[in-house]
RNA sequence: GUCCCGUUCGUCUAGUGGCCUAGGACACCGCCCUUUCACGGCGGCGACACGGGUUCGACUCCCGUACGGGACGCCA
């Protein structure tokens, strides 16, 4: 039976690559009949947050990642971590190190640790010495019981070497000579990361690790861990990293909130498109079908279609217009336009809802209608942002006017101030009114006026939408009805006035 | 510094030695449809990092170079 988890760290909102690991665990439970577990990772108690937990949480639900069993907080087994690793000590399979603890600064350690690693080999000293690797046990003890603080580092064999197999990147091997005595037990007695998730992971009765690349080469000291816990080894998944468009690491100090996962939800995704977006980052299905719903990806996934190299998830800073991957945002779109119309009505209501558009009647006896409303302004929306947005005069009298629209399709030709409103009075008496009528209602009082109905079209589009662009006009006559059609060509009069005072717009 | 991983159109990718004059998707461009803009249809632009092998034959296998990424913490 296959168990895997997702364990993020509970530091900040939920990246979008986290996000695509949770994905993979699930969608590789679901295929495979097993069970996806949830753990939370708060072992760092100053970096961890209850909110940083809860929009986790809320992130996956939005996608649709129901974890199975019960969520596990790390920080609830650390008893357990501290035991195994006395244990290790007691077998002599770890050791106390009394070395003073170094004060590290989180901004600069990395730099630190090229600079030791530089000096160490220009000096020719090996990195692995440790004065207190092997010290006597009774000399240790006595230390110990002296009160001198000391963390609890694993004996790493000096010789051979650690292999695995990896599911995407193939065998792997490190030699013993590569790894470190690691760190299992702070001084202050706190256990980490290494020896907690390899203890939490067998605790959970994990089969497969799966998670990203980044964690390829501290897989040999876990397995170390394994090892000298008498522990079987899992299987081992690494997937390759996302990148941000200059290659480098996608981060949200340097890019923002466009790697968060919610920032999708909030800005209009759908979680399906977004998950379906996500799954095509470092994996592609047999056939190459790019759209998959949930249960295709299930039914398609494998573990042996993921790549090795890493994407770039392409966007523009500082560009609203391509403010994501492009991609992502053309399949949210297609989406909007191509799933059943019954699902996206209730994500328009609450979008609408949100913006103080909804109204109770569309639930009721204008059912109908509004159903009739989205299937017509659907096809050309991206997010369900544009249902409140450009879409907004079809939901409401308030609206506001594109002045480009204006321009182009009202100012040019100042004869439609008197067109519209007597255009308005031809509609007032069509009867029956609807898009055939009103269209043949149009088209001659364009003759008979001597207008082309191009004019006429475009016009009445800019004075009921606001916008240069949108359906069929006709439709859009029908859809918004006699009434407020007949109104909104007429409210032209006054505004037609109003505009020429205020010059140029 | 050491170790590990990767490299096909701008981006996501297909490709597991002949099916490849390298296929699809997004983006871009053009045409059709449309008195708007999209959608849709058709077409175009556009890539095997480089150098050596192996082979009758290499995008595919091997070696090297270059470039990119990752890891190396008493963080996770």
């Amino acid at each position: 039976m296959v168990r895997v988890r997702f364990a993020p760290s509970p530091t900040g909102y939920l990246h979008i690559g986290a996000a695509r690991s949770a994905l993979f665990n699930w969608l590789y439970a679901r295929k495979t009949g097993g069970k996806f577990l949830l753990r939370i990772e708060d072992t760092d108690l100053q970096r961890s947050t209850e909110e940083s937990t809860r929009s986790i949480i809320e992130g996956l639900e939005w996608l649709g990642l129901n974890f199975d069993e019960e969520l596990v907080f790390q920080s609830a087994n650390a008893d357990k971590h501290r035991e195994a690793a006395n244990k290790l000590v007691a077998e002599g399979k770890a050791y106390r190190d009394f070395t003073p603890k170094a004060e590290r600064d989180d901004a600069t350690v990395k730099q630190g640790i090229v600079e030791r690693a530089r000096a160490q080999s220009a000096e020719g000293v090996d990195p692995r010495s440790n004065p207190f690797r092997d010290l006597s046990k009774e000399e240790s003890d006595q230390r110990a019981a002296d009160g001198e603080p000391f963390a609890v580092r694993l004996k790493v064999e000096r010789e051979g070497k650690t292999k695995f197999d990896d599911i995407v990147y193939g065998p792997q091997e490190r030699g013993h000579a590569e790894i470190e005595d690691l760190v299992l037990l702070r001084s202050d007695g706190h256990p980490l990361y290494n020896l907690s998730v390899v203890i939490d992971d067998i605790e959970m009765g994990i089969t497969h690790v799966i998670r990203g690349q980044d964690h390829l080469t501290n897989t040999h000291k876990q397995i170390l861990l394994y090892q000298a816990l008498g522990s079987p080894v899992p299987h081992f998944a690494h997937l390759p990293l996302i990148l941000a468009p200059n290659k480098g690491k996608l981060s949200k100090r340097k890019h923002g909130e466009v790697v968060s996962l919610t920032t999708y939800r909030d800005r209009g995704f759908l979680p399906e498109a977004f998950r379906n977006f996500l799954a095509l980052l470092g994996w592609s299905a047999p056939e190459g079908k790019e759209m998959l719903s949930m249960e295709e990806l299930v039914q398609e996934f494998t573990l042996d279609h993921i790549h090795r190299s890493p994407a770039v998830f392409n966007f523009q800073e500082n560009d609203p217009r391509h403010w994501t991957d492009e991609k992502a945002l053309w399949m949210n779109a297609e989406y909007i336009r191509t799933m059943p119309l019954e699902r996206l009505l209730p994500l328009v209501k609450a979008e609408l809802r949100t913006n103080k558009l909804w109204r109770e009647e569309y639930d009721d006896d204008d059912r109908e209608w509004f159903a009739k409303a989205v299937e017509l302004i659907r096809h050309r929306f991206f997010t369900l942002k544009d249902f409140s947005g450009q879409g907004r005069a079809y939901f409401s009298d308030d609206f506001d006017f594109e002045p480009a629209a204006v321009n182009k399709n009202l100012r040019k030709e100042p004869a439609l101030k008197q067109l519209l409103p007597a255009l308005a009075n031809k509609l007032e008496e069509t009867d029956p009114f609807n898009a055939e009528t009103a269209e043949a209602t149009l088209r001659r009082f364009a003759e008979e006026a001597g207008v082309k109905s191009g004019l006429l079209i475009n016009g009445s589009r800019t004075m009921l939408t606001g916008q240069a662009v949108g359906p069929s006009m006709f439709e859009v006559f029908d859809i918004l009805g006699q009434k407020r059609s007949v109104e909104r060509l007429r409210s032209g009069v006054p505004w037609f006035d109003a505009m020429n005072a205020l010059g140029d717009v």
